[in-house]
DNA sequence: TGCGCAATCATTGTATACAATTCATCTGGA
DNA sequence: TCCAGATGAATTGTATACAATGATTGCGCA
């Protein structure tokens, strides 16, 4: 029941011995949506759960923080990230800086091992998401960018976007909107396609594109986010008086 | 003797409590140079000269681990990290990437006390440069195009590049070749006026050739990395003998 | 005299104990 | 009935003690 073994390239290992381990847990569980946002993870749990002392958990912890995935507020513990609309949005801009031209770079070193690999992994996600195994299809899918970037082999880009990547996982998990995950099916396929053709131009406006379909299916629109007018929304804004 | 106040904005206190101090004092004395690439950072030695316990000294070590500037060797220690010439390159390739476009952005939301206050930092700059503190200025150098970032708020992408200015100081500590950081000046000056005219064009091309000229200022041929040729340099490659 | 091995030392990794802070609950008063 | 303040439990932050790993030095042997 171990899925650690089918990711063999994981965020590089910042970090060594047993929180790695750790670490490698709670961000595949984040991926996968199976840890929800803004989620408690306790030391004494997390140490209990791993059989280690809270010493490794608080490494682990805050390696997991300089990612973005877990924030760390003072005496208050460990919550799984939640990222605001504007978050998001910088995430995107992020990503449409960087994975484009990545692409591009990626095309231009494409091996045929490297084909073969990324074409096993979109089958991979093709089976995941035929399983309706949507957390494993989505991380998979995240992954996929990730794989680029490494065959891009510039390691301090592909270590940004490992980190884009993962907040995006965040972000779908709060403002996704549709269930319709077809759309990243038929954009890896095509990328995979320009990559096979050699094609770096077509490759990069692809991926260009991709990222705008992303953001597309996320609801980024402000929420009205005045907490003070909760008093309004139900009452009105005339009369705030009591609320008996 | 304490320079931190002189700058009020660094790296984003991803952390907080004690630690955050010794990272900034750390990343400081990085920053200009007085800690080499290379030097051990002995985690009792910093426990007595902070006098804080070696737990806090450990959290603010991989701290700056994340952020590049220092590297754990598991069992070993922690040494200020020593990037090799593909990084430099690779932190490079990345800022040209990131940097052009965020002068851009950053010439659109443009104010007032913005231009002032880069104004300002360019003096700073002068002044440390004519007063012969070269690692300040070097410092403040550095922290220019992270005012830049900030300007053109985008977080996201301002901490990459902090973290990528922060890994360029080690870069230019290992391979640097010229004194001369008068292309500095006048490239920050150049920028400064592109910004008061609202040119972002220019502003986003003065940027992209700023980062070229310091890369061109750099020596990143392959050093011929065989240490195995000491004794070669020492007694010339004829005679590989005793050393008595 | 040079090399290999082993014991010792120093340093880091981990666990645990204690201190400080926060959150929840309970009581007393208006 | 409602609010304020205090008290208690639970959780995190820090310090220290112990274990494990790596480096160094000295000894013995060829």
């Amino acid at each position: 029941m171990n899925h650690l073994s089918e990711s063999p390239l994981f965020i590089q290992p910042t970090i060594t011995g047993p929180s790695a381990a750790i670490v490698a847990r709670l961000s595949q569980a984040i991926h996968e949506h199976r840890l929800a946002p803004g989620t408690k993870l306790g030391e004494d749990e997390l140490s209990d759960v791993f059989d280690v002392s809270r010493t490794v958990v608080r490494s682990a912890l805050q390696a997991l923080s300089h990612d973005g995935l877990v924030e760390l507020k003072r005496n208050r513990g460990a919550f799984v990230a939640k990222p605001t609309i504007r978050e998001a949005r910088e995430v995107f801009e992020a990503r449409a800086l960087l994975e484009p031209r990545t692409a591009r770079s990626a095309t231009e070193r494409m091996t045929r091992a490297h084909l073969d690999r990324l074409h096993a992994h979109i089958e991979a996600e093709h089976d995941a998401m035929a399983r309706a195994e949507h957390g494993k299809a989505l991380r998979l899918s995240g992954q996929f960018h990730i794989e680029i970037s490494h065959i891009a082999d510039q390691a301090t880009i592909a270590g940004f976007i490992e980190r884009l990547v993962a907040r995006s996982s965040l972000i779908i998990a709060l403002y996704w909107q549709r269930q319709s995950a077809m759309c990243e099916k038929h954009a890896h396929h095509a990328l995979l396609d320009a990559f096979a053709r050699g094609d770096a131009d077509d490759a990069e406006e692809l991926m260009k594109n991709h990222l705008v379909d992303i953001v597309t299916t996320l609801d980024l629109r402000d929420p009205a986010p005045r907490e003070i007018s909760l008093g309004e929304i139900l009452l009105g804004p005339s009369s705030p008086g009591g609320q008996g």
